[in-house]
DNA sequence: TTGTATGCGTTATCAT
DNA sequence: ATGATAACGCATACAA
């Protein structure tokens, strides 16, 4: 990093430009701070303000530039319109993907979103303490966690978890429908005439949850399952390692389902490498329908995840207040592409 | 998106729940808040509070969970220690590597992060309304723009881009250094014996500026030089498309050179599909290093943006309040993968 | 129709 | 060594 050494004498002046607050408009005005606040704050034409007054207000706060201080509304106990979003995996094209929209979504609907992210990791509660010093109106989850610590201390402040749970979590929740997403596949598979799967999954309790749904529909069908269950990171790699070291290809399966589609589209890589065509000598599924899952070759059979929908009716229960607790589960649809 | 039925009932209890102040302690104790006050702030032992005092606050500050109110102590002037950070384009995994990179280490240095993002598209300054209403010590923005409009109206605010932007930006800005980076490939491509290059790029400024930049280094060498470009997003479609349509596989380049690793892996994918072969074929390179550029088949050549030693810096810079406008360009390193 | 006064949680400047 | 008090910007109950 080397400066270009031209043009840093204009130098930004600090907090010497002053911030425009009501008090601003009030004195340009030489009315009271009150008339200004109910004027910027819409209660100005009920209350029975000539509407002259509230023009004069409107354009010099327009001219000055005024800006409500959320510190101070937040601090008077209104909504702050701000929600805490944490993600356990950012390095997760899902998440990264879910964030954009997701905070996309809230901008649109007037939220400011603060982020709280981290790669690989289980969250501590220290974590939280940047969220809880600020006052938000809900924190939004995403991402599995089998317990409730890190949140335990998050009390006044409810939160929307977008994963998997403890069964009495206090907070809503929103999970994939996984046995029906096994099911969805399980016809699949069998309309292609598989016989017989390999799951490849990471080790971590979502993940069975996931592969065990899978078993179970595909036994249910008459087909053979076994399993390959990894730690590795990221999970790209636990699914290349396994393409190049661990699949046999004298007595291939006819279908990898894996977890995620970083693990399938790894599993697709490892297996290009050998020389094995995808899906010509054995087929490949994912979950999850990320970016680049449609951008692979070949493409990527895999479950979307319904974010716009899903978002929507979390913002929309933000905004109405419904924070009841409990867990909603949602639906998968498979997207059948290239790869099987 | 289905109830199970069976939880909603333990409703969250919304406000009821009363958050702990420094007036709960100072009840507690039986003492005035602005002993606690002190203690908290740290300011205490230096005064000469007793550290049994001190001690016993700090026993019932943690015990209660007291998390100061960031809102009360914005508006008394504080530092708030948050950072507004605007992304011209989330969807673009390059940007979201950024954002996640950049929300964990500022988290590291007790920041937090509001973040602003959309997709393939200019801001407008009633975008930025909602940043402009919180407190921020700083605003980071991720991505180039030709032109100031947008941030304008935040005056009381520093502004750090990361990315091209017009001259006289009243902005700390940081650049890649085009020149450089056009250099170390003209010099890669050289000892290749690459003697045709075909430059890929979308129809944009910045891309132009980045592409003229390339031109210039490979025909200083002695290469031939044509470009193709196109207005299509997403750049990946971009890539493909050209791949697909546009390449001439008789009298194909040595390489394409691609102003973006989206528009390289699509290139890739394209060419995949018509059986022509990277690199033995043609060789592909992007910019930027985004995660599947190590990731696609064949793994992409490609540049790396220094994000580790860029964020530090800046991070470095608002905590000691340095926010000298200018900019700064900073080196880009080449890594060769397989795809060149 | 408009102004005054109060309080949100915190910090800082007074007193005591 | 500690407690009152004012102030940050805003909203609102209460006066006028």
């Amino acid at each position: 990093v080397q400066p270009d050494g031209l043009s840093f004498s204009d130098s930004f002046k600090g907090s010497s430009i002053m911030r425009v607050t009501q008090k601003t408009i009030a004195a340009e005005l030489g009315v009271s701070i009150s008339l200004v606040s109910r004027v910027l704050s819409g209660s100005a034409q009920s209350i029975g303000v000539p509407s002259e007054t509230i023009r004069q207000v409107e354009e010099v706060s327009k001219r000055l530039g005024y800006v409500p201080n959320r510190a101070a509304q937040a601090l008077k106990g209104k909504a702050s319109r701000t929600i805490g979003v944490v993600v356990y995996d950012f390095k997760d094209p899902f998440f990264s993907d879910f964030v954009g929209y997701l905070q996309e979504r809230l901008h649109a609907n007037g939220y400011s979103t603060i982020l709280v992210g981290f790669s690989d990791r289980q969250i501590d509660s220290r974590d939280l303490n940047q969220l809880r010093q600020h006052l938000l109106d809900a924190i939004i989850v995403l991402g599995s966690d089998s317990s409730w610590d890190a949140f335990g201390e998050i009390r006044s402040t409810p939160v929307f978890r977008i994963g998997h749970g403890v069964e009495d979590e206090p907070c809503a929740r929103y999970e994939v429908d996984e046995p029906q997403a096994a099911e969805d596949l399980g016809e699949y598979l069998l309309r292609l005439h598989c016989k017989k799967v390999q799951l490849v999954r990471f080790d971590m309790w979502n993940h069975k949850m996931r592969a065990d749904a899978m078993q179970a529909a595909f036994e249910k069908r008459g087909m053979s399952v076994s399993s390959h269950t990894s730690s590795l990171r990221p999970y790209f790699e636990l699914g290349r390692r396994f393409a190049m070291m661990e699949f046999n290809p004298y007595t291939p399966p006819d279908v990898l389902v894996c977890t995620t589609d970083q693990i399938a589209l790894g599993v697709i890589k490892g297996l290009t490498e050998r020389g094995i065509k995808v899906p010509d000598q054995v087929k490949v599924t994912g979950f999850d329908d990320i970016q680049f899952s449609r951008w692979y070759y070949p493409s990527l059979t895999t479950f979307t995840q319904p974010m716009p929908s899903l978002i929507d009716r979390i913002i929309e229960r933000i905004r109405n207040q419904d924070f009841a607790h409990g867990s909603e589960v949602f639906h998968c649809p498979l997207v059948a592409r290239a790869s099987c």
